[in-house]
DNA sequence: GTACTCTCAGTTTTT
DNA sequence: CTGAGAGTAC
């Protein structure tokens, strides 16, 4: 080791870096807890804190476990360190939670009764697996969904629960209490195929750390790693926080920075408790409050301390900026969803004229389905952009396909990509063999390859049946022998031929079948990048990136979940309406806590803004096919009027007019206004194509006034009562039927 | 066993 | 309106 930094030369990184940043950086030794607000540079410290410690000597690259939220932000962070030190660093622990804990995991599998090479399952997989297990226990899949029940253990295993942990009082009357025994049979079974999920690979390694009888890989780790570093610490669950506070327990010098205000994933398990939790499990930690934004303009940061403001359950903190003042935030109410993409897209194209970079635009929105809006426009437009998040690359149908083919040749009792695949492309085996393979392998406790393996040798299946199957096993010794002889590259394009896949797609002849083939080409290039098959494997389970082809300027559109850490200076911030913004689901299930998470996810929203703001609101939004009347949401009228410019069309709003539930000032008979169109239907010239007008009948809308309790309606026609029931109303035809729907989600009756 | 039609539930947010 | 799952006709 090297001797102290005292007499080395000042480090050129710490330029640039105020007081408080610098004290966090040069906090080496111990604990410490950054608390800092939106763009006072939490990412930052904690990079420069990776470099000095490497450059000091202090620890090999090897010897910090670095943990941050995204595989990106874990890339940006290695690259920035390597920036930092003039020089690339290698050996790095540093990726996500769930990245790192499966490197641990794949080195003392068997210690939780798996084997090195288990497969980690998809959420689609888990649904799939729940939904097998709970026919089997005879339950109706109908009353209990089995992606509602595979939530519910998803939440225990947040939690740090195994199965043995679990009180009745955790599971509640849920289910009548069978909820433990499916954890346990989902567990049992996860392990029969040699594989685990997202859950496990945390929970197993805390399962691992905490038995005395394998002290010896914990006491490993804490030889190995000399300091720990955690981003965005507010958003760790427990399973997380105990994984962390093992490791830490050796050098106890960890350092977490986090904002309880941006406290976003309180739905998978995240507890704001785990930041005050921290001084009293390491009483001598350093606390470091940073409060300078260095982002945002300060009418931008008036805008989000103003909204924060209204929470009540924060440690509390106001930021300012030497910013300067910038310009007002633009609140524009609109007519419906498409009027409120088609003006972003005209602000996009003014801001594109004035010299502005597309790439410095985004549009967050509240929902993946609020996307497919914006794109339309911008394809209409032709405003590239990109959509980060949507339909990820590996979910798609052909990948995931390919993918299982992949798994059962590296895998073989990989039970659920089998059954994927077995008659894809059509094999003719059915639902008949299916099931018969399923009880066979279950009455002799072995996995469905091995099934086949063993009923080809019988004469329990049909002479053709069995030839087809015997094929098929066939092909995949065949390429399991050829694991290590031939190129990973190679194996998979002859695997993706042989099989029958590609052709599959390759004959097929609708419209999304080139698009398929496509990506399947992209799918084995993109192995290329990866030294083995099962590097890449891996890679695919945990990563799963969207490729992005970045090639020059775009739009980014995404989910506000998705900008957290990122900043742009220009944002839209669409959909600000009750009941989507905040979420009507998010308020229904944890109440007042639900809307102090949307309130967070607000001020994100708008802390992701440098210098300019647009935040729109529309009276009638189309769901599941037809349009319900929105009011605009309470955050709106949380925006300080001084540095709000409000813009209506329609004559729709009027800042601080509207409170929670009073609509006044807000017009729900206005007459949708004109455009043209030659406005609406715009379209790049290169692109030439016809249009449909995408108009079908509409039943007539009718709007609903909500004043206090009082509801009055214009379109209900005769004969109908209407009760409020809590934020539900109750709507009583004359036939006696009556429906219960949500008071600002009112629509087809 | 497959291909077609019909019904019905569903849209938060993610590693 | 969409997509999954169930039901029906070959």
């Amino acid at each position: 080791m090297h001797a102290s930094s005292n007499h080395m030369m000042e480090p050129p990184y710490f330029q640039g870096l105020n007081s408080g940043q610098r004290t966090a950086v040069e906090t080496t030794e111990g604990p410490v807890l950054v608390l800092a607000g939106a763009g006072t540079g939490k990412t930052r410290v904690l990079t420069t804190r990776l470099a000095h410690i490497i450059q000091t000597g202090r620890a090999f690259p090897g010897q910090i476990l670095s943990v941050t939220f995204t595989n990106k932000a874990a890339q940006e962070m290695r690259e920035r360190v390597g920036q930092l030190l003039g020089q690339s660093v290698d050996g790095m622990w540093l990726g996500t939670f769930h990245s790192l804990a499966a490197r641990m995991l794949r080195r003392c599998a068997d210690r939780v009764g798996l084997e090195g090479n288990f497969t980690i399952l998809d959420p689609d997989d888990q649904v799939r697996l729940m939904k097998q297990i709970m026919q089997e226990q005879n339950l109706d899949t109908k009353k209990y969904a089995p992606k509602v029940v595979m939530g519910r253990i998803d939440r225990l295993k947040d939690q740090g629960l195994v199965p043995d942990d679990v009180t009745m009082d955790q599971v509640g009357d849920f289910m009548g209490g069978s909820l433990l025994s499916l954890y346990r049979i989902y567990q049992s079974r996860l392990k029969a195929v040699n594989a685990c999920d997202f859950g496990d690979l945390l929970l197993h390694m805390i399962t691992v750390f905490k038995n005395p009888q394998h002290a010896e890989i914990l006491e490993d780790y804490h030889r190995r790693f000399k300091y720990i570093l955690v981003d965005e610490y507010q958003d760790t669950n427990v399973a997380q926080y105990l994984w962390l506070r093992l490791l830490a327990q050796g050098s106890k010098n960890i350092c977490c920075v986090g904002d309880d205000d941006q406290s976003i994933y309180g739905w998978r398990g995240a507890e704001v408790g785990n930041i005050l939790r921290f001084e009293k499990d390491f009483p001598d930690a350093k606390v470091i409050r940073l409060e300078e934004n260095y982002r945002s303009t300060n009418t931008i940061l008036s805008a989000a301390n103003a909204i924060i403001a209204n929470n009540e359950s924060r440690l509390g903190k106001t930021l300012f900026s030497s910013a300067g003042e910038g310009e007002k935030i633009t609140v524009r109410g609109l007519w419906d969803g498409e009027a409120e993409a088609r003006w972003i897209g005209e602000e996009v194209e003014q801001l594109q004229r004035r010299g502005r970079s597309l790439s410095d635009i985004s549009v967050l929105v509240r929902a993946g389905f609020q996307t497919r809006e914006f794109e339309e426009r911008f394809i209409q437009l032709g405003v590239p952009y990109r959509v980060i998040g949507g339909p990820r690359f590996y979910e798609r149908m052909e990948v995931r396909d390919a993918l299982a083919y992949f798994r059962v040749m590296a895998q073989p009792r990989d039970d659920l990509a089998l059954e994927r695949i077995i008659n894809t492309p059509k094999r003719g085996v059915g639902n008949a063999t299916l099931l018969q393979l399923h009880e066979h392998a279950r009455a002799h406790g072995m996995s469905l390859y091995e099934a086949i393996k063993d009923l080809t040798q019988t004469d329990h299946l049909k002479p053709k049946m069995k030839s087809t199957l015997m094929e098929f096993i066939d092909h995949f010794e065949l390429w399991r022998d050829q694991l290590d002889k031939q190129h990973h590259v190679d194996l998979a394009q002859r695997i993706l031929e042989e099989s029958g896949y590609l052709e599959m797609w390759k004959t097929d002849k609708s419209a999304e079948a080139p698009g398929r083939v496509e990506n399947l080409k992209e799918l084995v290039s993109s192995m290329g990048e990866f030294e083995s098959f099962a590097e890449f494997l891996e890679h695919i389970a945990l990563v799963m990136e969207n490729q992005n082809n970045t090639q020059g300027e775009q739009v980014t559109i995404m989910t506000l979940h998705g900008a957290k850490g990122l900043e742009f200076p220009v944002v839209f911030l669409p959909g600000w309406e009750e009941g989507l913004f905040p979420s009507q689901r998010s308020m229904d299930e944890t109440g007042l806590q639900g809307l102090e998470e949307e309130r967070r996810l607000a001020y994100v929203g708008i802390t992701r803004a440098r210098e300019a703001l647009y935040i729109s609101f529309a009276a009638r939004r189309r769901m599941y096919g037809s349009y319900i009347d929105c009011i605009p949401s309470r955050f709106v009228d949380e925006l300080p009027e001084e540095y709000v410019l409000s813009e209506t069309e329609l004559g729709l709003y009027q800042p601080g007019r509207s409170q929670h539930w009073d609509t006044s000032g807000y017009d729900l008979h206005a007459q949708k206004p004109d455009v043209s169109p030659a406005d609406r239907f715009r379209t790049p010239a290169s692109r030439g194509e016809g249009y449909t007008t995408n108009k079908r009948s509409q039943k007539s809308n009718f709007a609903a006034f909500i004043r206090g309790d009082r509801v009055t309606h214009d379109a209900f026609g005769e004969g109908l009562v209407v009760h409020v029931d809590g934020n539900k109303l109750d709507i009583q035809f004359d036939d006696g039927t009556h429906k219960r729907i949500m008071a600002n989600f009112v629509d087809k009756l």
